[in-house]
DNA sequence: TTAGGTGCAAACGGTTTGCCGGTCA
DNA sequence: TGACCGGCAAACCGTTTGCACCTAA
């Protein structure tokens, strides 16, 4: 879901676990776990904990920095249709939803001859507003629903 | 990763509980989480467990009954570019590699004109074998590493 | 008859969070 | 000075698993 921002993000200080979090990701093209990044920062500063890197890896993802490979939340969905299709998640109110669009399998011819590496199946997920969500966002602004935060 | 099938698959017997599973998964296009199942199944079978819902869904799962949308683990991995870019994911080592081909914007385009919602990103993963376990699994094809459960 | 399945509850494990003392601006 | 941040450890929570009993084939 998109988090509204309402009352403004913190300033944003400059500590040396940030920097070294970011510094440690950033000279790595591996795409590594949050435990992995901790042992690394742990060379540097050995007393660090791992509460801080995570914290830290949120902080740079919500600032853009980088990037998180996950799923968007820690538990699976399920999809009675086991056939190919891509799917489209409402970043508002959070459903799930089937996308009616063809399956784009040249896209793993290119990846093949890009890279040289066998490709068995690929999976895209689209992130939006759903129609309802986007109607309500448009009336909202008409009518802000309070007045908090809005000086 | 893939499961080597060494030892084959057990036989599937065929009870109440996975009919019923598989049935309230089939008779919904939203993409449910195992606990929503859990409550529906519940109405059918109150005595059911959670377990069994979850040992269920990974087995229709395997059995190619149903999808998972999950990111294959329980962690998040981190990526150092910020930038939009697709990833690949190696099924024998685990490995997760940047994808050098352009990004299809292409394809929101066409998830707008289809169903009207607004879209603004979408990601893609690979899936298959990176060069080096491709290899490897060829020279072990003429070299089978070991002789146990060949037979 | 028996391999496979179930209910139950405890364990697992990646991630988050509350508390309090420390630090950057 | 005070908002922000870090270390620590406990809590969280979706998921997995061990065990004893049950049941489809």
């Amino acid at each position: 879901m998109i988090k509204e921002e309402k009352g403004r993000e913190p300033k944003r200080r400059s500590t040396r676990q940030r920097r070294v979090v970011l510094e440690v990701l950033r000279s790595t093209t591996s795409h590594p776990t949050a435990d992995w990044i901790y042992e690394q920062v742990r060379k540097r500063i050995p007393n660090i904990s791992l509460g801080t890197v995570y914290r830290n890896l949120k902080l740079l993802r919500d600032m853009g920095e980088i990037m998180e490979l996950d799923f968007g939340s820690t538990y699976s969905r399920f999809d009675g249709n086991p056939n190919p299709h891509y799917h489209f998640s409402c970043m508002d109110c959070g459903r799930v939803m089937d996308v009616d669009i063809p399956v784009a399998t040249e896209l793993e011819e290119k990846v093949r001859c890009r890279h040289g590496w066998e490709v068995f199946s690929h999976r895209v997920e689209f992130y939006g507003l759903c129609a309802e969500c986007s109607r309500r966002r448009l009336s909202e602004e008409e009518a802000p629903p309070t007045s908090e935060g809005q000086g």
